[in-house]
DNA sequence: CGACTTTGACCAGCGC
DNA sequence: GCGCTGGTCAAAGTCG
């Protein structure tokens, strides 16, 4: 992770402002006219607490007291001032304990603010219309200064979130193009490096299906040395196993698709997600640290078809469905089935080759993205198992917070949430018709982690692309392009230490 | 009756 | 060598 220097822990993590609300994303559609008192406050609690504001805001709390005078006789004990003022502040971020006792500490101060308050008794006990207008005219203008105040904040505060932003988006960058020179560096090797190179996969601790793949490839590049438990499928479809579809000639790196897994983990209550494939079970087994039984699936839309798949519900959270494909299609599929059931293909083919040029790169982009689609219930994560480093497109709040197990590797790059809207940007600038509106407050929801939301969330996302196929196009090019731009620009982003983990960790 | 599921058996790799 | 584990096979059962 890129340091910044000279910032808070909100400036040091990215995904701070995904976690905890942005408070100018969050207040400012808050305020109104009528109730500018509160929101004010509000705005200004919730600033974060090494950010220097003008003086005009420094006071505003204070004058936001004074109107509560007006409405609350000044002989009211303090703790009840105290409780009021707690409770409407309350309203936004959990973690402004410390700006709440600034707050408070304004409030019943007696020194440095105290000009305000005095004010603020003079509008109690004047009596004339001239003082009163006076008054108004005051306030009037302390709040027109406090609006540009609060504007000038709120820009400082956008460009240093889109300044976050940036960073997130170098870094991903910067790990991704990490991971092509290893990429590069070992997909180049030749034979007498396979041997090596297994021991180098199998020097990280990565999730099983992650090593999967490389090991897969490994045993295709030298069939006589074994390599895993799970490379033993890999072995059955190159040695002729009634898997292998008869004259699929394939090099290397298609052997590789050929045994690329992706992984679905979608939030969904039937015991197998609808990907539009025909699949016969084949067995079931328990598998060992998993109450949750696995379920194998062999695709019978051909016969011969390679592709299988195992389904199996979270260890930690029953609800969520790990569903792993594995293999590559051999035949036509129906359009309900593109999506899912050639993800293997296009997902893995895109990080197998390290770029999307492949021959179908754009069915692939489009396939990726419409992957989406089929579980719109709460898609949540698609994961991509390659010989190399992997790429994950999260969607889950309890991603942004924590990532699941699976891809809290070394070897993994995240395309989370703070991509997100760099790719729901780019999609929206190719397709304007997209209500931006809209999955901006989508993705404001998104960020503030909210529970309740994020199924509406998704499904807001969900149904605006599945309305809009374009948009979904759009989105599947904004992503395809982000990718390619990261790897065509190598040296877009600082390689300070290249530490995949600290990223992917942190994402 | 065909397609599909279930389930115990089998096989191979791996670690001790 | 043995036990564990993951993956697969195939016979038996089920269903439409």
């Amino acid at each position: 992770m890129a340091k910044t220097s000279g910032l808070s822990n909100i400036d040091f993590d990215p995904n701070y402002f995904l976690i905890h609300n942005p408070p100018v994303l969050n207040s400012f559609p808050e305020y109104t006219p009528k109730d500018t008192n509160k929101t004010m406050f509000s705005g200004t609690t919730t600033t974060p607490a090494n950010m220097s504001l003008p003086s005009t805001v420094d006071r505003f709390p204070v004058k936001f007291d004074c109107f509560s005078d007006q409405t609350r006789p000044s002989f009211l004990p303090s703790d009840d001032d105290k409780r009021r003022v707690v409770g409407e502040l309350d309203f936004f971020a959990e973690k402004n304990d410390k700006l709440v006792d600034v707050a408070d500490s304004m409030h019943t101060s007696d020194t440095g603010l105290e000009l305000n308050v005095n004010i603020g008794l003079n509008l109690l006990t004047a009596n004339t219309r001239t003082d009163q207008s006076t008054m108004e005219d005051k306030k009037a203008n302390n709040e027109v200064a406090v609006l540009r105040a609060k504007l000038v904040q709120m820009n400082a505060e956008n460009e240093r979130l889109k300044e976050m932003l940036i960073q997130a988006t170098e870094n991903y960058n910067t790990m991704k193009i990490h991971l092509c020179s290893l990429m590069m560096k070992n997909g180049g090797k030749a034979k007498e490096e396979d041997e090596e190179n297994k021991k180098r996969n199998g020097g990280i601790i990565v999730p099983r299906q992650f090593i999967d793949l490389a090991l897969a490839v490994a045993a295709d590049a030298d069939e006589s040395s074994p390599s895993s438990p799970e490379g033993k499928s890999q072995r059955e479809d190159s040695s002729g196993g009634d898997n292998k579809v008869p004259g699929f000639d394939v090099d290397q790196s298609e052997a590789a698709m050929r045994k690329a897994r992706v992984s679905v983990r979608a939030r969904s209550e039937a015991p197998m997600i609808t990907d539009g494939c025909q699949w016969r079970k084949y067995g079931q087994k328990m598998a060992k640290g998993n109450p949750w039984p696995r379920a194998y699936y062999r695709c019978t839309m051909a016969t011969g078809c390679p592709v299988r798949k195992q389904v199996q519900r979270c260890a930690e959270d029953r609800t969520i469905l790990i569903t792993t494909y594995e293999g590559n299609h051999n035949h036509p599929l129906p359009p309900s089935a593109m999506s899912m059931a050639s993800t293997t293909s296009s997902a893995a083919r895109m990080l197998v080759s390290g770029s999307t040029s492949s021959p179908d790169g754009l069915m692939n982009s489009n396939l990726l993205t419409t992957t989406l689609l089929p579980c719109s219930s709460t898609m949540a994560t698609i994961s991509a198992s390659t010989p190399f480093p992997s790429v994950t497109l999260d969607l889950t709040q309890s991603s942004f917070l924590s990532p699941p197990p699976p891809y809290n590797v070394a070897n993994s790059v995240a395309v989370t949430a703070a991509l997100v809207p760099q790719v729901f940007g780019q999609a929206l600038d190719n397709q304007s018709k997209f209500s931006g509106i809209q999955m901006s407050k989508a993705l404001d929801r998104l960020q503030q982690g909210e529970q309740n939301s994020i199924a509406d969330t998704v499904n807001a996302a969900t149904a605006a692309i599945a309305t809009d196929p374009s948009f979904g196009a759009a989105l599947a090019a904004a992503i395809t392009s982000i990718i390619e731009s990261s790897q065509s620009h190598p040296n877009n982003g600082h390689n300070s230490n290249g530490n995949v983990t600290n990223t992917s960790n942190a994402m």
